[in-house]
DNA sequence: CCAGTATCTGTAAACGTTTTCAGCCGCTGT
DNA sequence: ACAGCGGCTGAAAACGTTTACAGATACTGG
């Protein structure tokens, strides 16, 4: 008598006659005779049942979930991101958990303190700025997190970068030795990690160069299509005059692209466009973007291999007396190498090649 | 003693010296003394408890989790969607569980399947095509269901769809009220229902134009750009001569546009574009381009919304005797509404060439 | 002053699974 | 024939929570 829900083990061991415990050693291949996997499976597969994850959980003690959070699924770098993600987390039979956390900072605190509630077993997160207490909370964190984006050196916690000041580096020297010399920046917020490390990169390919920075060629924002196209109506209006526009992403330089077509500049003849990320769009567009690869497949893929091994590393936790023993292994930073995808939108004359960037 | 692991009822209800049913229900803002309340806060937030959510579930019966699947999130359709969807189920207080099928149809069907482990309450499942399998996994399906798509008639389960017979028929008649006679047709698979639909829509409108259709004028491959740009490329070498192309899809257009500035054709001029989905992808390129609104975004919200109706509708389910007994409420249908977004790929008098022809 | 009651508290069961432990059976070796 | 042993099996505990129930306490009204 229970068919007040879904069949259970309790289910299956009445109907075959066996006990529970019978029914979970034949359930999970453990040794039971030939007659007892018999009449287990019949009765399993007559009842359709499926076991509960749930009670698994609990009882194992790691949910085979784990936590993705980003700021905004609408941007293509998180696209692929996710992708990469989400492929290699399902071939280790992770299921995949999607966090939007729309840039506010409190939702950031908040995914890696629900690490707690043991909804997932690890996360990676995506932070758009780094304070303090990120700093706290990851320290504290309740489960393994893999951070995607740059974290100060003391911070116990695994990384994955771009060297995005290098790549930046690669896209403006590339223009200066394609005969530019008025090279716009169209960024994002400067006190963002991103924004900050792209116009280092600029201002030292500008330096490189021998090109004297122009405050009135810079303009920084946000990251949208709307503000690249923005940037550059007024970069224009302000008689700023550039020949060229390097941005701090592709919808930045796709918006910037509109702009300049609206003006009835060419591409790249009287005006030159990068951008950065390598994104879909780069491809998708007219004329094809150049664009600095900085490997966030590359990235995804890392951080979802690095989640796993510290998964696979802790079998059990806090092996230590103290209430703040050290992880594991020490904290591990990797660094993709950016690439420069030189596209019809800043060819000097010839046609596509790809110059590689350094390794760091 | 119980330092064995992260906090729990126990741990709190030692230190504050008082039962676990009085942690519990303190925690949960039942009924309780003010000196009761005091010791059990504080011991919980010496301890940093966190509730394990797993437990919670298994005691409830629910996860407070929703599962979408399809086929890839590179999709910008997809992409759309899951930001909708998201922001309704977050509001809702339900995670949500990303699941890509890369339109391998065993694993649409495992996915309905896996309802039955109670990992998650509800599915919002995108299939690109329905088979009888589909119908009888769906019909059988553990939890409430809701598909973005078109569904067969009797099926029991929610169905939000496009109408894009309709869509592709206001694109086309648009092109044909331009002026334009010989309209390309670039599909993606026909045995595929978007793939089915949009060719119905093409073929309607261009009898309603008074125009015989040309066999030579359609294309179907994949959904993907690069089949977009290799069709157009095909068409025009086997001397089809197009004035106009109508793509299934707004990546496939992007390829047909590139394909045309290959060939150095004027667009509009010498040859519209016209896509579907209005995807972020068309606001972003250059001419920026015309595309039939299927509503993504609404359907996502739509559907995120009827999910959560079943949900709070079905407080225990199966109250009746037989094994089929009819779901609560019957199964609802939701159709959204086409829109058709002229922009300059397809103005009919061209002043996008020069000068600022966008809005500004 | 006592019965009655309202409030609070603790014990124990339940959710569905895995797993330890001890018991049972039939076999082998001597 | 019997001790020993191997493989199977079932009872029970455990994971961490919520909750029905009953016991305790203090307070009210007569």
């Amino acid at each position: 008598m229970s068919d007040g829900g879904p069949p259970t083990v309790v289910s299956i061991a009445e109907r075959a006659g066996v006990s529970i415990a019978s029914v979970s050693r034949v359930l999970n291949g453990v040794g039971a005779r030939p007659e007892t996997v018999r009449r287990v499976e019949r009765a399993a597969a007559e009842l359709g049942y499926v076991p509960n994850a749930v009670a698994q959980s609990l009882k194992g003690g790691r949910t085979k979930q784990l936590t993705f959070a980003m700021q905004d699924i609408g941007n293509p770098v998180y696209v692929a991101m996710v992708r990469q993600i989400q492929a290699v987390t399902r071939a280790a039979g992770y299921r995949l958990l999607l966090h939007s956390t729309d840039a506010v900072i409190e939702d950031e605190l908040a995914v890696v303190r629900s690490l707690g509630d043991r909804t997932s077993d690890g996360l990676i997160l995506c932070p758009i700025r780094i304070t303090p207490e990120h700093v706290e909370v990851l320290t504290a964190a309740a489960g393994p997190v893999v951070v995607i984006g740059s974290l100060p050196r003391g911070v116990p916690v695994d990384a994955v970068q771009a060297d995005s000041v290098l790549g930046a580096r690669l896209a403006v020297t590339h223009l200066v030795e394609s005969g530019r010399r008025r090279i716009a920046f169209v960024n994002g917020p400067l006190d963002t990690v991103p924004g900050h490390n792209r116009r280092q990169g600029y201002l030292k390919a500008l330096a490189e160069g021998g090109i004297v920075p122009d405050p009135e060629l810079e303009r920084a924002t946000s990251f949208g299509l709307g503000a690249g196209r923005e940037a550059l109506h007024d970069l224009l209006d302000a008689g700023a005059a550039p020949d060229a526009v390097f941005c701090a992403n592709d919808q930045l330089a796709l918006g910037a692209a509109q702009a300049a077509h609206e003006r009835g500049l060419r591409i790249p003849e009287e005006m030159a466009v990068v951008g950065m990320d390598d994104s879909d769009l780069a491809r998708a567009c007219w004329p094809p973007l150049s664009s600095v690869d900085l490997g966030s497949e590359e990235r995804g893929r890392a951080a979802a291999r690095m989640l796993l091994e510290r998964l696979s590393d802790t079998p059990d936790e806090r092996p230590g007396p103290g209430p703040e023993a050290p992880r594991a292994g020490a904290a591990r930073r990797v660094t993709t190498a950016p690439r420069l995808v030189v596209r019809a939108s800043s060819a000097p004359s010839a046609p596509a090649t790809t110059a590689r960037g350094g390794a760091r």
